[in-house]
DNA sequence: AAAATAAGTCAACATGACTGACATAAATAG
DNA sequence: CTATTTATGTCAGTCATGTTGACTTATTTT
């Protein structure tokens, strides 16, 4: 690959890097790496959004339909929190994604209130399908960027999310892998 | 930090990952990269929105008002090839910009069909305000995510880009170099 | 002089957020 | 067992930001 990370100024050993005294200008490099995350970001859903476009879906119903694909089971209330947006805002993708036989709710069994999602054999069609370009992107990306990418690329992104979600994003993975999947 | 590596499926030396012979079921670790990304992402443009809320400007505002900031003399041409979106789209928060006195607009020296954008001193204060909490989500980041994690988290997010647009983005970095402002 | 280019503008529309208020059913607390 | 809280849904209005399509103006290039 290109040679991106030409921060090769010479510099004598044991040497600090000379800060301009009264500065507080930030690092050039570190701007860099704000713009190279939107970047990332914007090429990153472009892939998804054009498959969407097909069914009248947006990236808002990408998002619930991804996160109920992975995580069987899960309430309104957990997808809220997730996406943090609005149980408004929400409504409104996920009934369009119910009238379209994408998501099904089901009542929870020890909580009738509650509406547990699922997505229907078709929604894991797309789900998948949806998953498709950006697990490849990774993959090209993750291969291109060294062995160590994949552990330290993944603590990058760990670490850009609040600390105050932390806890939250620790427990979602866990239950992608424990194989009971909270049914009804 | 909490390890949300947690890879260590204990291996024989030199074997290869057991495969379920049917799968291509896809890895669930990549799948939490996706995840990890779109939280980032979540709480990346966090800060700054709350900031511009109390200008009156949304993200998009943001997003015109930093890369004119750090590419000053960027022609309109420029700016949607950066942020790909359409001009209409981009010539309402450029407008709400010029006019609040936070951009300004010179005819270009060579071509006077080109305005070059650049920001005012009010412009340039914000844009920095905005800023610093992205750069101190970043610094924190790479500090908590090991000695490598610069080089290599750089290289990741800049593999992620459609490498149609790896020239334009080293460029754009290049520019951000030079001293000369393309001034006018 | 004609064509291409850089930018701006008008109009209509879609998506996906938001706030605020209120409704319903079911679970839990006093 | 009644009262309250909780999980969810819904109506109504608004805003921000993106889209398409058509057209104008100024300027440069051919």
């Amino acid at each position: 690959m290109t040679d991106i990370n030409s921060k090769e100024t010479p510099t004598r050993p044991g040497d600090e890097p000379i800060k301009s005294s009264a500065s507080a200008l930030p690092d050039p490099s570190l701007i860099d790496l704000i713009e190279l995350f939107f970047f990332a970001y914007r090429d990153f859903t472009q892939d998804p959004d054009a498959i969407l476009t097909e069914f009248g879906f947006g990236r808002a119903h990408h998002r619930v339909l991804h996160f109920v694909n992975r995580y069987p089971g899960l309430r309104v209330a957990d997808l809220l929190e997730i996406l943090k947006i609005t149980k408004q805002s929400l409504a409104r993708v996920l009934k369009q994604l119910v009238d379209k036989g994408i998501i099904e709710q089901r009542p929870g069994k020890s909580d009738r209130r509650e509406r547990r999602l699922f997505t229907t054999a078709e929604g894991q069609k797309l789900a998948t399908r949806l998953m498709e370009p950006q697990l490849s992107r990774i993959t090209q990306a993750l291969k291109s960027s060294g062995i160590e990418s994949d552990q330290t690329s993944r603590k990058f992104l760990y670490n850009m999310i609040n600390s105050s979600d932390h806890e939250a994003v620790l427990e979602l993975f866990s239950r992608s892998r424990s194989k009971q999947e909270l049914k009804g």
